[in-house]
DNA sequence: CATAAGTGTTGATTATATTAAACAGCAGGA
DNA sequence: TCCTGCTGTTTAATATAATCAACACTTATG
């Protein structure tokens, strides 16, 4: 049995937060195509999914190597998390990456003057967590708050937001994203 | 930068000394279409890629990993083994880094208090090793064991599992992985 | 309410993969 | 020599992938 290739591309854009358009931009292919193969509409040639694999980026070797129809397993232990973040930001994502679950939680730790400006995943919905360690600047919406151990946030995810750790220390947080209550 | 597929293709139908009509005939297209690909002169579906190399039968995972099986290697010297380890575990692979192997050797050094760092797309398939140095945790799907020297474990890489040393020694350990065998 | 920018989807057109069938070549045998 | 059966290749017809441009929808902004 084949794999459900229009279902593990979706996962993998969604994984690094990526739009149809976005990725068919950094492929150099059309929006259009993406959507056909994520719907399974068309088989898409070798060339053809090597360049929409290319702006993940991903090989396809991974990319049919990833087993998403694997049973989910219930308990996760750190070092298995996927790590998805980037400039500083150490992202693990909790659970494996299906596009189906209701929300995603992540383990994240930012290192000493990591930013999370460039790269967050801002798909519609809602987004809130709890600091474990350390000390982090949020700024959402203009309003910029230091939050540290104990202390929490929660916000909608159009919102414009940002996080900084401006201080020496490691800061290290759980928190969750979930689509709008009406898919 | 993709991998040459037309070559991949006929090295893989040679290797079961098949030719392109058996092939064909077994994977259910014309064996002009086998040539075409082989020649690199259309780049074949998804579809039919995986339909051809069921012919064979070969997975598309392992057909575009197939890639670095060039010229391997029969003897490696101690500094010559990458170390891909990391959170002061040595993580010593034996061997060219990637498939096509049957499976991956290590030698691994956990230093004192050292924590396992897996993979973050963990293959199916199994796990096994012997600890030659040192005491080491280790918890697989939920149940520890502390294993010294001359202890040894083998599990299904899908359970979750942690190694840890605990101890003030470094723990030195050989250990395999290998894919789920073939049907 | 109107506008703009974002999302994914779709129909018609174009480009390309795939088929079916014929081709040229090579080996061994009557 | 002409078979018979195999090899891989090629051409024209057809099926399908990929594009382009538009659509409907949501969310945010004035």
């Amino acid at each position: 049995m084949s794999i459900d290739v229009g279902a593990h591309l979706k996962a993998v854009r969604l994984m690094y937060g990526l739009s149809q358009r976005e990725l068919a931009k950094r492929a150099g292919v059309t929006n259009g195509l993406i959507s056909l193969i994520e719907q399974n509409r068309v088989s898409p040639s070798v060339s053809s999914l090597t360049k929409v694999l290319a702006g993940v980026p991903m090989t396809m070797a991974d990319f049919f190597t990833l087993d998403l129809a694997a049973k989910r397993p219930v308990f996760f232990q750190r070092d298995e998390l996927p790590d998805l973040g980037a400039n500083g930001v150490q992202q693990r994502l909790v659970g494996s990456p299906l596009p189906l679950r209701s929300m995603s939680i992540w383990h994240e730790t930012y290192a000493p003057g990591a930013d999370s400006a460039e790269r967050v995943v801002a798909p519609p919905g809602e987004r809130g967590g709890v600091i474990v360690r350390g000390r982090i600047e949020l700024n959402v919406g203009g309003e910029t708050r230091v939050l540290g151990a104990g202390d929490a946030y929660y916000f909608r995810n159009s919102l414009p937001h940002r996080l900084r750790n401006v201080g020496r220390e490691e800061c290290e947080m759980v928190s969750a994203s979930a689509p709008p209550p009406n898919p």
